[in-house]
DNA sequence: TTCCAAAATTGAGTCAATTCGTCATTCGTG
DNA sequence: CACGAATGACGAATTGACTCAATTTTGGAA
């Protein structure tokens, strides 16, 4: 396996990938066509189908680089969280919640999710749950590093509290991106009338 | 509107629903054909975009069925309900898990709650996030009802409670229905393990 | 009973995702 | 450099959800 080949595979994926966003973005998903995508990113519709098993992958790849920028920010967090239990997870999923929207529609998430649901089995569908467990455990591991720092009762299991931050977390936003009309700022607040039922029960 | 007209149109109703039901159980969700549902039922193609808005639409009928029966049942749960906060909460969601493979397949949920997603303005969507609200009051309504009976602290707020308590098991019910391989005993188990949390930060 | 308007059914046609057999490009080897 | 094999691009053909203009059935008024 030599150069040119990679080289050529990886060109194309990019044209293929950056094609796919900008079309999703300006008509929706449903409204980008594989025909327009192959023709923008100059290969033929058979080929997209080499490199993607179907039209929902290509998004949930989309996506994938998205999550993976918003976990790169919330180690930040983690490794230096505000010393109060209920700021330091409320920066942490503020994280989560701001950079979501930076690249991605609401459609577009409505999509992936949507996918991710339909097809637990395909290899984006795989990633999408990888990286749900991601920030789960980047949860676990904040409540883990708020106990370091004698804020958290010692005795509190950490991954259940991550898993009930994160399920309750990803259940609002689900909600969130279904509504056009939500806006960010009630989802935050939300989020932090119902996480201050978990801090009272954890913190010291 | 005389007998006759409303009698076929009850007919031919049941007669979709009662194909569609057995073909998706059968074929899948994308394996069962419009085309096979039509012929199935003894009517037309076009006779079944009468009834029904899409494919989806048909499903969510059945899924309705499911979950207003699952509500029924909730509803003895919260009228007389274990004089035990842990063993309260644990019953209403035992009801709810224990119901939800009754008609339905992993599969069909699957694709229920992906089409709920994807459209969450089609009648499908609303009336699946109806369900969902009502099931989020339900555990509201149990909550008072334990607070009536002087087992939860009165200055906690029901309705937050209700909302973790279903956001979380609804994201693990997700994650249930998406791997086949997933055992309803182990769900039941880490529900448990969560609601625990919650336990303690309510309980008198 | 007869007839018309409204309501409902029908299935061939449309559109877009996906498949698959054919053909071109790249690779490793002598 | 030449060759055969392997890899991968191509796009016409297939598939299946959904539409719509034509046709049939129903309700009830005369």
């Amino acid at each position: 396996m030599s150069g040119l080949r990679a080289k050529h595979r990886a060109d194309r994926d990019s044209r293929i990938l950056d094609a796919a966003a900008q079309l999703f973005r300006e008509a929706g998903y449903e409204g980008a066509k594989i025909e327009t995508i192959a023709a923008q990113a100059e290969v033929s519709v058979g080929t997209i189908y080499n490199y993607y098993r179907n039209k929902g992958d290509i998004l949930v790849a989309i996506v994938s680089m998205e999550v993976n920028e918003v976990l790169n920010a919330g180690r930040r967090v983690v490794g230096n969280p505000p010393v109060n239990v209920r700021d330091a997870i409320d920066a942490l999923i503020g994280i989560y919640i701001e950079h979501s929207l930076h690249y991605l529609s609401k459609e577009m998430w409505r999509q992936a999710m949507a996918i991710s649901t339909q097809q637990p089995d395909s290899p984006f569908g795989q990633t999408y749950s990888a990286l749900d467990s991601a920030l789960t455990d980047q949860l676990r591991s904040l409540i883990g590093r708020l106990q370091q720092l004698e804020l958290v009762r010692p005795e509190i299991d950490g991954r259940t509290v991550g898993e009930l931050l994160f399920n309750n977390m990803n259940m609002m936003f689900i909600e969130f991106v279904k509504r056009d009309a939500a806006q960010m700022a009630e989802l935050r607040a939300a989020l932090r009338r119902q996480n201050s039922i978990l801090v009272a029960a954890i913190a010291k």
